[in-house]
DNA sequence: CATTTGACGCTCT
DNA sequence: TAGAGCGCCAAAT
């Protein structure tokens, strides 16, 4: 059971409880779904993502406070910082966002 | 089968 | 702030 389709469905199960208007980096996400160090995996996994989507895929970023540019992602990577835009997140030409002020802090007490 | 490439992240210069 | 180096590992070549 341990296999890729198990680790995307869990990926996926946890970015769509990123609330609007907040973000969570890629090793977050690898570490709620007990992934520790997997954070690359986690990118493969919404890559993976058939757009558009109901997941709220571009809620994620790096580490780094920033949306991770990359020739490879053929414009998702500018469609992201338009989503964001859309729901009131600042994002420069750069890529950069307040990640500290926006950060998602998991509520361990919602959804029993 | 061997190597290279990444939507990553942390530590150390 | 900027790189380099390393650990990580699926996918592509």
């Amino acid at each position: 059971m341990g296999d890729r389709i198990s680790f995307d469905s869990s990926v996926l199960d946890a970015v769509s409880r990123i609330p609007r208007g907040r973000l969570a980096t890629y090793g977050q996400i690898a570490d709620l779904i007990g992934a520790y160090g997997r954070a690359r995996q986690v990118g493969w996994a919404l890559r993976r993502l058939p757009l558009p989507s109901e997941v709220p895929w571009h809620r994620v970023v790096n580490a780094q406070g920033r949306i991770s540019m990359s020739l490879s992602r053929e414009g998702s990577d500018w469609i992201q910082r338009e989503l964001l835009l859309a729901e009131g997140v600042p994002v420069d030409e750069e890529g950069r966002l307040p990640l500290k002020e926006l950060l998602w802090r998991p509520d361990a007490m919602s959804g029993s």
